[in-house]
DNA sequence: CGCGGAAATTCACATATGTTATATGTTTGC
DNA sequence: GCAAACATATAACATATGTGAATTTCCGCG
């Protein structure tokens, strides 16, 4: 892990963008939440970002690569509970000062932003429509992990799958990070997409492969494209308005 | 459901415990969390006391009876993601003033407490303290779902059934709704039981003679009973601190 | 460039859980 | 107080998914 404290100038505008698409804010706003986040931390893959219990306080915002939250089983397994994508908050346990009993990993090489929970404060209380928006980023999270919770109460394994391959394309397409033809990078394993799914490796595989068959999605090296993102949607029931902020 | 203003004694101490339980509470603070309700509904099994849309503003808490929320799915089957109990908020949509798209409906005969939003906020302004009781709850609940995830994705039927009585005994026992022996009562349909736990109606019974043969729960006639509280917790790995809020 | 280890893939087989059906209580509404 | 609707219980059977193991492909690294 290397800590600095120059931040590229990309990564502000990540998260700003994200609150913005829940709030909107002033200018003077957009500013303060650009200069908000005053260390940087880049991890490598597999890296733990947050350990179980271990609190540092800060609130931590992902900047770019790729991570997960998720709580161990019994036996060693884990279940990932939550992929955290550039813009997302790693965890919303700063809100009532209780740490989440959760680890976070990183997938990929990623940066995270922590911002100060006094500084945080202060910007909060000159303006709260950011802390508005952090809430209303919470809700959404709250509403992803319960569908989730439908995916592995009441979707067989192809319709998980292929729900979770729409979540992904379109929460990166908001991020910007889908390129034309629905090509996108999900650098993540097929185990620990079963550990998300609830699925061993060899069923996610041959999930995968079906859904290749069917011609709905294609994931080789990291790289997903959905040639035609309308019809998984289709199939698998997938409907984004939970990962909107749904005011009036 | 029938509406009134005039709140029974038992009601309001419901909810105080609850929040004296996550969060110390001056007694004025106390005292004003006694007078927040101000209109009182009650419900008889099975009726809906949120319906998803239909957002009338106001903060719900469960003051007596059980109830659940729940998602729909595309075949018509549902996804129980939480059951709520006296002491719970029903919805907390109303931190971010975006509604639950979620449905609410009693199980039981009911009482839900309204409090009215600017009311809300006039509390909270003058016992910030009541706000921070609010938000752990809040965080108490994401973690209740993301522990049920848990069993969705990696337990087996038997796991799955044990660690949500586990789960009810413990919150049930809180609110002071278990009698000596480990019993108390769930009025709740083995189908509905299901339907939280994604199995079907005839594997919930097969599970819970499983449980009964074992002797570690007898279930008949809506009501529970834990002979060794013990020795199922140890069976089902659960562990009851995501149920608390987790402070130094 | 080639080596070593980790992913992905494939196969055969095991099993937990779902489905459909029927019988038997048990509420509930009229 | 009866009848309809619902909840529990049980059985036989179907199937989606898990397990263990072997093979191949890929990728990072020296």
């Amino acid at each position: 892990m290397i800590e600095s404290t120059s931040p590229s100038p990309r990564w502000s505008e990540t998260w700003l963008n994200r609150l913005l698409e829940v709030a909107p804010l002033s200018d003077a706003a957009q500013d303060a939440v650009r200069r908000a986040p005053q260390l940087f931390r880049q991890f490598s893959a597999r890296e733990h970002v947050v350990r179980d219990g271990v609190r540092d306080p800060g609130m931590r915002v992902m900047l770019s690569g790729l991570a997960c939250r998720y709580k161990h089983l019994p036996d060693g397994r884990r279940q990932i509970t939550a992929f955290i994508i550039p813009g997302d908050v790693c965890d919303f346990g700063f809100i009532s000062d209780s740490p989440v009993s959760q680890d976070i990993i990183s997938l990929a090489p990623s940066t995270i932003g922590i911002v100060d929970l006094d500084r945080l404060a202060t910007i909060v209380e000159l303006y709260p429509e950011i802390m508005t928006a952090i809430l209303r980023c919470a809700a959404i999270e709250q509403s992803a992990t319960q569908e989730l919770l439908v995916s592995l109460g009441g979707r067989n394994a192809l319709h998980r799958v292929g729900h979770l391959l729409c979540e992904m394309h379109h929460r990166l397409d908001r991020a910007g990070l889908v390129r034309a033809g629905g090509v996108f990078e999900l650098p993540l394993t097929q185990s620990e997409m079963g550990e998300a799914l609830g699925l061993s490796t060899v069923h996610v595989n041959r999930t995968i492969q079906m859904l290749r068959r069917l011609g709905l999605a294609i994931w080789r090296d990291r790289i997903v494209t959905l040639p035609d993102p309308e019809s998984l949607a289709r199939l698998c029931a997938f409907d984004p308005s939970y990962l909107k902020a749904q005011r009036d």
